[in-house]
RNA sequence: GGGCCCGUGGCUUAGUCCGGAUAUAGCACCGGCCUUCUAAGUCGGUGGUCGGGGGUUCAAAUCCCCCCGGGUCCGCCA
């Protein structure tokens, strides 16, 4: 609807520059705390022309003409700056069209592209940590937004299946006397908390013993040249594992389209062609056995290994075949990736291109989250596991919930705490932009305060609690002439935009702070303005504004993969 | 040492790509609002050299250069 309103603008306000004589190829439209948009075309052209912007803007405000049929409802000059303002047809309409929409309000126009989207891909060697839970939290919500915004989107996690750190837990579970070990963190079916055990024992008589490593490279020479007893068992592992990395990305509503395994690209050659292709061009060399190709040619001073001395692949080149695959399946493919991976993902991207491939994958890089004492590590036990989080965030919604609603029955109170509880864990991650870096503390990630979620489900809820106690009927939107009436339906109008500009930018926080915008100015509406007290056509106007509030706030708690409760 | 990212009130953060009108919110602190649709709410107040220094511009948190602090990576880990 804003979209529609801007370009209303854009055009009449270029009409009138150009009936004033003037020549602009950018209006500088943009937002503006006076007005539903402002232009400061004038002091652009106030340099090109010689003139004071004021009378530049004056000028072109008398030339301006709004034509019928449009949103815009004025203009005004203030000193050099151009103002324009919405009119009732723009609010009437947005409120015709979210109650028509329902809960596809917000959805854009198919689009052409398919997307493969990779996000998680974190290491079977353990549980979810909530620093590497920032990557499926960012992933699916982007997921989420380019769905909404028309593309057709296959979400994929690559299973880092055959890396030396699986053959370290094989050896661990072979070798490793359950009994020494300590008890797992979990203690029902979480088979990832048992894997991390082995994972870090096994690491630590690595580092006592280098019997121990030699041991575990024969497990990993087993397994390339093929052993099917061997590959087996690290299918077993790998699979146990994320057994477990499944079940807790469940209790926050993330799956994926399909599970990539790293295995299947060299098993079905593609990462030998990919090394016979690159060997042959100039940029190959031979170190130490070890082949390298030099990318200083493309800005990238250190060389790009693609395998060890003994001619095993690494990780990286793995993933060149990835990609291709990737690029043959879709036509735009998107990483979210941590940080540490930009060398790593500039050299594939080169790679790829020598190879051909035109286009290069879109990458969404996301600082780490540290813990006050330092970076966290599976490996070394120094984590806060996320499903510690989850249950924890839990406890302290129903605390919270047993406060409030004690009338409540018990699995209704249990239902609201934990969707309150995976709600403030979603959005408290996705909420600050990706390249922030997070320090991890327990009172700032469960504050259920205005930044969380609970305070958007909250509105929901409210919107619900009206709706319960009254009927949806005809209504004329013209009554609607309150301040809060107007700010929220103007409010309510952005979220297409946000959606595409979230699409666009890849940037999940936009879709946050504007949710908790939107529940804010429903907040204030609902504390100033009676709707079931109010009488006849005015009450049945402004149930259907709760409604219209209730539609939009769903419909962005559902981008951001939170559940918008009907009570809490 | 080099590359990339971050640095905005006591803490957390928006805005930076695409320069414009009093820099956005939350927490904390101070003071109002529940006989009225769920107060997980709402209204007001205190608090900011936008890391520092130069430069470009009519105009810089935003663009350019230098520096400082933090993160991250830098050939056989993934």
């Amino acid at each position: 609807m804003f979209l529609e309103f801007k370009n209303g603008v854009k055009s009449l306000l270029r009409g009138a520059v150009e009936a004033a004589g003037y020549e602009a190829e950018d209006l500088c439209l943009g937002m503006s705390a006076y007005a539903d948009i402002a232009s400061s075309v004038a002091f652009k052209l106030s340099s090109r022309y010689g003139e004071q912007p004021q009378i530049i803007a004056t000028k072109i405000f008398k030339k301006i003409q709004i034509p019928k049929g449009s949103y815009v409802n004025k203009a005004d000059v203030v000193g050099p700056y151009i103002n324009f303002y919405v009119n009732r047809g723009f609010l009437e309409d947005t409120i015709k069209k979210i109650s028509t929409e329902g809960e596809n309000y917000g959805s854009l126009p198919k689009k052409d592209e398919r997307i493969i989207l990779e996000h998680t891909s974190v290491n079977p060697t353990g549980p979810l940590h909530v620093g590497r839970g920032r990557n499926p939290i960012i992933g699916d919500t982007l997921a989420r937004i380019l769905r909404r915004a028309g593309y057709e989107v296959d979400t994929q996690f690559y299973v880092n299946d055959m890396g030396r750190q699986i053959a370290t837990i094989v050896w661990g579970y072979d070798k490793i006397d359950p009994n020494t070990l300590p008890k797992p963190a979990r203690e029902l079916g979480k088979p990832d908390h048992d894997v991390v055990r082995y994972y870090r024992r096994a690491n630590e008589l690595i580092s006592e013993d280098p019997k121990v490593d030699i041991e575990v490279n024969g497990i990993l020479a087993k397994y390339e040249s093929g052993d099917p007893e061997t590959i087996q068992i690290f299918k077993k592992v790998v699979e146990n594992c994320m057994l477990g990395q499944r079940q807790t990305l469940e209790r926050i509503d993330i799956y994926y389209d399909r599970f990539v395994w790293e295995s299947q690209f060299v098993r079905d050659g593609s990462v030998g062609k990919i090394l016979e292709k690159l060997k042959k061009t100039r940029y190959a060399s031979l170190r130490e056995g070890a082949l390298t190709l030099d990318l200083r040619e493309f800005g990238l001073e250190k060389d790009f290994v693609l395998t060890r001395s003994d001619g095993i692949t690494l990780y990286t080149t793995r993933d060149i075949a990835y990609h291709l695959w990737k690029f043959d399946h879709a036509d735009v493919v998107i990483n979210v990736l941590g940080e540490d991976q930009k060398l790593a993902m500039s050299q594939l991207q080169t790679a790829l291109k020598i190879l051909g491939i035109e286009k290069e994958p879109k990458i969404v890089f996301y600082s780490f989250v540290s813990l006050p004492e330092g970076r966290m590590s599976t490996r070394d036990g120094i984590v806060v596991d996320l499903d510690d989080l989850l249950d924890e965030a839990f406890d302290r919604a129903y605390i919270e919930v047993q406060k409030r609603r004690p009338d409540l029955p018990e699995n209704q109170k249990r239902k609201i705490a934990g969707i309150v509880g995976m709600g403030a864990v979603r959005f408290d991650t996705v909420k600050v932009a990706p390249e922030k870096m997070i320090t991890f503390r327990w009172e700032e990630a469960l504050d259920f305060e205005k930044q969380g979620a609970p305070f958007i489900q909250y509105a929901h809820a409210r919107a619900c609690s009206i709706l319960s106690k009254a009927s949806l009927e005809d209504f004329d939107p013209s009554l609607l002439k309150e301040p809060c009436e107007v700010e929220l339906i103007k409010k309510m109008a952005f979220f297409p935009g946000i959606v595409a500009s979230a699409a666009h930018d890849l940037k999940p926080n936009i879709v946050a702070i504007y949710a908790r915008e939107l529940a804010e100015k429903f907040n204030q509406f609902y504390l100033h303005i009676p709707v079931l007290k109010a009488e006849d056509d005015l009450r049945k106007a402004r149930l259907a504004l709760v409604e219209c509030a209730r539609i939009v706030l769903a419909n962005v708690l559902n981008l951001l993969g939170i559940i918008a409760p009907e009570s809490m």
